[in-house]
DNA sequence: CTTTCATTTGAACAATTGTTCATATGTTGA
DNA sequence: TCAACATATGAACAATTGTTCAAATGAAAG
């Protein structure tokens, strides 16, 4: 199926030229899959609350359950999708696990969402 | 129900403090909410294509849908959400509405989130 | 080895979400 | 006013997701 068989607005030169251009600049699919996938990680209260905990130091998992008042393993599963996601990092001491922001990418990015919601 | 009410690891002062400390650092819960909410809109494949069609030059509805292969339904379903974020404006010339990205936090937004992704 | 503590994992359930289809609204030109 | 086009909206369905509960793994101390 072609890009031009869909049903749209009349067509001249003017809107295939753009729509070419449109297309060539969208990252492949790939890219922008892995995109969604990783905002989606910071879409969700309890994993925003988790970075935002971890945004000045690190944690084991039983002190971020206690912080934020939530269950270990509601934490625990919440914090296997920010690593997967590599937005935080472990390490293990005895028994407790100790989680950390991954990089500076997600200060930023957070930073970035918090003043784009806090404006007006 | 107090914050230490919860079952924890042992709770020495160490933890008690930093536990404090944490949650006095914590954004108040509304504001974490609509960060959540504001992520929770680039979390989405086709509000990213569509971002990302928007990145340089602003579209009319079909013309988005034209581009990223999808029905005017769906494309419409997902800016009339991007616009409640205020992600995207719209400007209506006739009988079609053309879409913009809102303002530069959405630019550096999703350039930090590709550039986390494209990293390695 | 056994117990205890910290964490992880799997299954299940309720809740949320993206698309489709049908229909409504709004704008232009005849 | 009417027909044609562009967009928006509501309901419904399938698919995804976050939490809970129960049980498993892993590490340290006795």
């Amino acid at each position: 199926m072609s890009i031009f068989d869909i049903e749209h607005c009349d067509v001249p030169e003017v809107h295939k030229d753009l729509l070419l251009k449109v297309q060539s600049r969208l990252p492949d699919e790939d890219a922008l899959y892995d995109l969604a996938e990783l905002f989606k990680v910071f879409g969700d209260s309890t994993r925003i609350r988790i970075l935002f905990a971890l945004f000045d130091q690190e944690l084991c998992v039983c002190d971020l359950a206690a912080a934020l008042n939530m269950t270990q393993s509601a934490i625990s599963h919440q914090l296997r999708l920010l690593k997967q996601s590599r937005l935080v990092r472990s390490r293990r001491d005895g028994k407790q696990v100790f989680y950390a922001l991954a990089d500076d990418h997600v200060h930023s990015i957070i930073d970035q969402g918090m003043e784009h919601v806090l404006e007006d």
